[in-house]
DNA sequence: GTCTATATTGAGATAGAC
DNA sequence: GTCTATCTCAATATAGAC
């Protein structure tokens, strides 16, 4: 049996995890209980070390979520910043940021899914909703934007449909599958395609 | 039984809870800072009573739960067995669920938000979120239906718009104030007009 | 119906050896 | 990089008085 392995983060054993590869397995178990529900206890269970092992890596429970909080919202400002998102047609950089979301959402899932459920209950949590409240914004702006040129149907308030768009693009979270049979960008033209023109068959309008 | 008092339901000053009043405050708790994350000592000190006379009303902490569950879930049931749902055009049938479901959303907010954040850490849990099933699997069914009919655009998978549909329905606990400018009926009549139609204004098609 | 205790468990976190 | 052992505190829940 050997006992020395250069690369930590690909191994299922017991030792060798580094920051990253224990991040992994960290947050799919905060997604599976719940942030709170999650003790280092099961934490250390499901790594297969020891609780103090784990502040090898991490200096505290609450670190861990900051750090993957930051791999989603990293991933999402990107999106909202492109320049796909700030100049051109109003309705392509909504089909941008739309699209743009679907993806970070299926390819970052675990770190999504943490960033979409917190409540606000530490300062750390307080500033990653502030970061997310911010790209809703922008979102918003566009949704504003489109109404204002009359690209939006005029019977519909933008807030509200800003909210019931990203609500919906925020919703894959809870039954997307990365190995299942639908691919990110399937998701992503399937969400595009209601939001533009609805689930009815056109020739039954 | 009941009645000797005629409601201490209206109450806000230290004592004299009965089940449904403490009930309304304990969810609102949960719904702020997430079921986990509340202790018994945060709920004590918002009802302003000690944490031993919580027991008097209630079992145990998951009990609140529970009972908090069952509203929503016999409401949300209550709307997919109803006639509406299950005779006539599957058209029709589809309005009536997704109104309705927008309706109880709206109108039992906070135990509709509880229920659509349970992890399943509990039987308790497990038992509700099958009962959710069961439901998010009828309304699957009537997406089915519309796509055998013909009346649900080809190109998308009926499983996939259930899920986007529901998820966009769902999402509305996030941010729906009972005392904001929008009432439950005219968010449903939104939802509908999204789900039918799309956000682009006919025009610029 | 509410209170003041208190029992008991498990949480997050630290110290220091290997 | 991981371990054992332990600290401290807060959690749920109970007992029994008023």
């Amino acid at each position: 049996m050997t006992t020395t392995e250069p690369a930590a983060a690909a191994r299922r054993g017991r030792p060798g995890y580094d920051r990253d590869s224990m991040l992994e397995v960290v947050v799919e178990a905060f997604n599976e209980r719940g942030y709170d529900a999650t003790s280092l206890g099961v934490l250390a269970e499901r790594l297969g070390l020891s609780k103090s092992a784990i502040y090898h890596h991490f200096a505290s429970k609450e670190q861990m979520l900051e750090v993957a909080l930051a791999q989603a919202l990293d991933a999402l400002e990107a999106v909202f910043d492109a320049p796909e998102a700030t100049t051109g047609p109003v309705v392509s950089r909504i089909r941008h940021v739309l699209r743009g979301a679907v993806l970070v959402l299926c390819e970052r899932k675990p770190y999504v899914t943490l960033l979409l459920r917190l409540r606000g209950n530490t300062p750390i949590e307080q500033e990653a909703m502030r970061r997310r409240r911010a790209i809703d914004a922008k979102m918003r702006a566009l949704f504003e934007a489109s109404r204002d040129e009359g690209t939006l149907r005029a019977d519909m308030d933008p807030r509200i449909a800003e909210r019931l768009t990203f609500g919906m693009v925020n919703s894959i979270v809870e039954w997307y599958r990365p190995d299942g049979p639908i691919s990110p960008e399937e998701l992503a033209e399937s969400v595009l395609q209601l939001v533009r023109t609805g689930l009815r068959e056109p020739s039954s309008l």
